[in-house]
DNA sequence: GTCTATACGTGGATAGAC
DNA sequence: GTCTATCCACGTATAGAC
């Protein structure tokens, strides 16, 4: 391996190995994994990365920046349709989930960490835009409780299918998210559009 | 200490460790840990357990046993209201959400076990009876696949309001689950009943 | 049943050569 | 920038006394 610059190196080690923290999460991995996914060494891990737990920030960061920013819709128009920009969103957000297996199972391993501060920096920079970003597709007559309650329940229900394929796998009626990716989008429209009744 | 019998001991280890697993996971969990916090040493765990994963499986089996089962509602009456047994069931589960918040974090661990025996094992033991009994509160009239996707989405509303208390703390409209317990079954249900729009 | 003592691997992390 | 070599703490698990 000839040498390269410190910057794509980086990058490198951020993408080859968000596959194992996504898997096994922070404890699960060890960086003399890391280091033979990414062909280095553990010195020279850290000599890109002053210790586990920043390496970990970072790939989390990289994934949720590169992943979830360029989904944030616009800002909506007067005239627009008021279901149109929650569907297109729930649609480009529930495809992520299917395209990126890597980045739904990092969203459950960053839930549990209940680090006080690694949760507060993770909040700020990559879950606050987008939890202010679908809270911003509700019906602006709610007020800020309710609106926070329903933007929970639209997150909720777009992620949990992902985060119970596991157990659910033998249970009647599954089929995989990622084959039925159209049809779970429909059945969360016409949940929040008009409840289990239709 | 003086010497007990070994099912008491067995079921007081059992006891003592749920709220390590519960916070840290299989990984985040060391048994000299466990064995400081039930105050033996490691090797009198070793007497009760072959080794550290049937001690974290009997962990998960006892606690989701012990609080699942006595939740599940008895079979439906022709003459009721068909949201009544819903909304009983709905209130009992996040009550015990908040009542037992190690509960919630061991499903959580759980559900990111890829681990096939495993998962399988959970699924089967514990998760399948408690999965079919909430099917079982559906309307009658639904399809199979259709009856799974609503179970599923049932779950996620109550579950993913707690999965996400450490990450939505600081944003606004925020109020633990614990103070608006209430409130979230309400929401829940007025969601499953007519939408949002109510 | 529970202890003391310990074997032995693997973990994160660093020093210093190139 | 990356390597080899290494330190040392901590992990699981066991042997054998009481």
């Amino acid at each position: 391996m000839a040498k390269e610059s410190a910057d794509v190196t980086r990058q490198r080690i951020l993408h080859q190995c968000l596959p194992l923290f996504a898997a096994a999460g922070f404890d699960g991995v060890s960086m003399r994994q890391v280091a033979t996914a990414t062909g280095l060494t553990t010195a020279a891990l850290y000599y890109h990365f002053p210790d586990k737990e920043q390496l970990f920030l970072a790939v989390v960061e990289d994934c949720f920046s590169q992943r979830v920013t360029p989904l944030m819709p616009g800002p909506k128009s007067p005239g627009d349709d008021p279901w149109a920009h929650l569907e297109a969103f729930v649609s480009a957000f529930v495809s992520l989930l299917v395209r990126v297996p890597s980045f739904q199972r990092l969203m459950q391993w960053v839930a549990l960490d209940r680090d006080e501060t690694r949760a507060r920096q993770m909040t700020e920079r990559v879950f606050e835009p987008f939890f202010l970003g679908v809270a911003d597709l509700l019906p602006v007559t709610l007020g800020e409780e309710e609106r926070h309650a329903l933007t929970v329940s639209v997150m909720g229900l777009m992620v949990f299918p992902f985060e119970t394929q596991v157990a659910r796998q033998w249970l009647p009626g599954y089929k995989p998210p990622s084959q039925v990716s159209t049809q779970l989008v429909q059945h969360i429209l016409k949940l929040l559009k008009a409840g289990v009744t239709g």
